[in-house]
DNA sequence: TATGAATGAGCTTTCATTCAT
DNA sequence: AATGAATGAAAGCTCATTCAT
């Protein structure tokens, strides 16, 4: 069997592109195949051919996603700077994903929530990657005391996956005109105050 | 026509308070009216004739328990204690009806969900007051520098919303085992530190 | 709820007689679940909400049938006469109904057919019982030397079925000029002749 | 267009035991082209090059068997024995056959099942050929009074295919454990007894 | 010849909603 | 008010067939 040609990469790319559209737009359940087939601009059965199935695709979807956040994440972890950076770091991420790709970035975390109706949320791969890492970069800065006083570095991770997807939900989907800097310095207030860097 | 008899208002909370089970249970999509009648004990037909469809059956749902939690919210927020408090008192509040009836308040969590999917939770009546009622209670005790610093009271409502939502769906169907007062001093940290009181 | 009333009863039996019809015309792989709900003049929908699927419907119309003969079978094995007369009962019943009912005999033949391929023909309840009845049936009448010699009572059956299912559908389905008391007589000469009555 | 390299003529070969493999194992419907593909190991596509579509493969394979069963069934008829003994060594290659291809008669008896149904059996060209041969051996034996008494020659070809089919399916397929020399000396005793030649 | 990606018609099944009783 | 049979639109998935390379 030859070597996936560039044109049939090109193609399942397409296909991807396009489902990450309709979903953003319709979400799961609404979602034809036949919208995501028509978006693409492949015939129906090609998304069968490449996919499998709606929620195989959906899957990759997500899959593919988080995982790249998962990526920017640990590697944000593992690099030389204070706790409050990182996290500022992170928040700027996303923060910038979701104004720069904002359905793709709508499409994992309202997947996120669908996910989490079915208690398969922090189960993922990958998603359990972001909260491991943030558990282990919070509970360094509890230990040096660089945590809001209260903050459980266990509770964090979870207050800020939701926290960051609802206020971007709120922005990209329910038009609510909230700031980038405002996020981002309300979300760092968690974190210690003492380290006051200028927020701008 | 005469007065709804008693047994026709039991009727009607039966219908209602099956339909949270199955909701919360399966979910928006994966709920069939069959499954509501059925749990109810009821026939088929007669949840139409209570509720018109399912999706006004939901809405109802939705409506009450928000209605609920927004009577609350704006009770708190009327009574004469510290921002701080006032938060504390909601946070508690939520966390304890999520404990009592979790399955009432999956429900309005995860729909809650599916309504900022389209762009209809924060513009939900309900949710609308709370969001309002938080962010009035927020810009107050800004004014009183009574805030994290960076913490931006317009913000605050939908983290504060987003972080519970993720915590109480993390708790309730993930099964994460968060503790309730962790929870709640770790999102009490968003305000300032220098009221530190004592948190049990 | 109230008992199954006759109307309902009529529905189940009229979409059944329906499925017979097309079932015999098309066979199972070309039968469409609407041509039976239009050749029974009802909505697609009813026929699963009586059936719950096409394989269960078509597992319905065989039962049935094959209980039906069954039952004749096991009344004549009961009687009281020779066991050439019993067969040629049974054959007499077999031929009859093919004439009377050529298309649900039709059916439960070529059903039989597709779930031989299967291997669920002989092991099929209703279909095991005709056999095993006939086994003893022959049994018996090897025992009173009443078989044509060489023949074997355990094969007997299976060979007997065989060569009906073949005949009938000869005539039913490839219009095969064969004449019933032919039949009937060349399948008798595998009992013995001994017993010779006038067979015309 | 050169002649046939070797090759071509052993890929044809490959694909069509492949099929007789995949039809015996899965029938007619559930049969896949993308099966049988991958069972000769082959391309997709091949299958499509050497026999245009799925029902002409079937057919490829019933026809050639059923040519080579015809042939054997002539040649048997024009030999020099008699009727009875004719008779024996056709079910003896049959069942022979049964024994040592049993995917290859197991094709070809069902799927003369699934062509009666459509009233393209008895119809088709080697079939009839097999047919014809076998109803002009039984009116001979007739004409000699080696008949069993009753046995109609015009009857005898459809019940002899009719058996076989029946009782080999009954031992390929449903395992129902049948004596080849039963079987043999039961379809046998269709024919006079007076002619008792030792069965083995 | 050979390949396998691409196409799209066709089918089963589901289930919200209606309606006669 | 109450019942549940009846309706039929809708959508996921399969797979024979085509075709560009």
């Amino acid at each position: 069997m030859p070597d996936p040609s560039p044109d049939s990469a090109a193609r399942r790319t397409r296909i991807l592109d396009a489902a990450v559209r309709v979903f953003a737009t319709r979400g799961h359940t609404a979602t034809r195949i036949a919208d995501i087939a028509q978006e693409a601009g492949v015939a129906y059965g090609l998304v069968y051919h490449y996919f499998g199935s709606k929620d195989a695709l959906l899957d990759t979807v997500f899959d593919e996603n988080w995982a790249t956040f998962a990526e920017v994440v640990e590697g944000v972890a593992a690099s030389d700077r204070s706790a409050r950076d990182k996290v500022r770091v992170v928040l700027d991420y996303a923060l910038a994903s979701a104004e720069t790709y904002p359905e793709r970035v709508q499409v994992i975390l309202l997947e996120y929530g669908r996910r989490a109706r079915l208690g398969q949320a922090l189960t993922h791969a990958h998603v359990a990657r972001v909260v491991a890492t943030l558990r282990a970069l919070f509970q360094g800065a509890a230990a040096r005391g660089e945590l809001a006083p209260g903050a459980v570095p266990e509770v964090l991770p979870v207050v800020l996956l939701g926290a960051l997807q609802s206020v971007i939900v709120a922005m990209l989907v329910d038009r609510e005109p909230l700031e980038a800097a405002a996020v981002r310095s309300t979300i760092l207030s968690l974190l210690s105050v003492s380290d006051a860097s200028p927020e701008e």
